[in-house]
DNA sequence: TATTGTTATACTCTATAACTATA
DNA sequence: TATAGTTATAGAGTATAACAATA
């Protein structure tokens, strides 16, 4: 566990699979990310704006993070002109948050760049085992948010 | 890409199943080294030093850090009483680092909990699902190192 | 001269606690 | 009183540049 990338042991067990899997597509995505100057965190608060415009409050939940994190987070994004605060017309203490143009054109090019990898990726797999790998990956996610709904 | 894990589509496609796929594992390994006031790049650390007592360089490189990254990072460590230096032998501008005994117990803590999260994640699957996943993933990994070594 | 590691510095990211404004 | 958000503060993590010790 918490291996790094670099040794992909010929036979894994499935901790050491998910966790230099995990290590990889997140080092792959830091990578793509930090040529736009960008963190991690920066461009998963720029995905969920893609199409939303939450309250600072939803971005705490969504991000999993404290609401003064967001704060500073939102605080430095709205600085390089990525994102932008407008108040709630229905409660004075609510603020939304969502993307500029800037910021749209931003995360819209991370994303490409982080999808050319990803293809690279898979490259070596045939159509169908690429199929069945996303299906995996997918039932995995699925079930783990049946778990949580049920808790 | 880079939305939150919360929100696995009934349909993903590549990118974001192993976007979502990713952050869950990582979300799920900070949660559990949280768990003993140990953070990811600590345990990828610990990690490393579980079969390794490699220099700071090697580190750096292992870890994909600056080497003044790498100090302060062991600095932290074995001020934890985790982690130990020693000098090398045959060069004395070497460090070489090492585990001590608590930071051998955190790490093997750490990564029975984690597995323990993993087992969770595959319960839904087949026995023959969860084979097909990790040799699937595994190519993925393979086919990435040998990518990388080639170039 | 080149390499290994540390130090100084600056920035991002994060949480806790205290605060303000609004409900 | 309760909630939404910010501020103050402290610490981890990271990189760049300059440095000391050794090769």
């Amino acid at each position: 566990m918490a291996t790094p990338p670099s040794r992909p042991a010929a036979d894994l067990n499935t901790v050491d699979a998910f966790a230099q899997f995990s290590f990889l597509v997140q080092g792959t995505l830091e990578r793509r990310a930090g040529e736009r100057e960008i963190s991690i965190v920066q461009t998963r608060l720029l995905g969920i704006l893609r199409d939303r415009q939450p309250t600072m409050n939803e971005l705490a939940r969504l991000l999993e993070l404290d609401k003064s994190s967001v704060t500073g987070l939102v605080d430095r994004a709205e600085r390089r002109g990525l994102v932008e605060r407008a108040p709630s017309t229905s409660d004075r203490r609510v603020v939304q948050v969502g993307l500029t143009a800037e910021g749209r054109a931003l995360v819209t090019d991370v994303a490409a760049r982080f999808e050319a990898d990803v293809s690279a990726m898979v490259e070596s797999l045939s159509t169908s085992d690429r199929a069945t790998l996303v299906r995996l990956l997918g039932r995995v996610l699925v079930a783990h948010a049946n778990g949580r709904a049920a808790v």
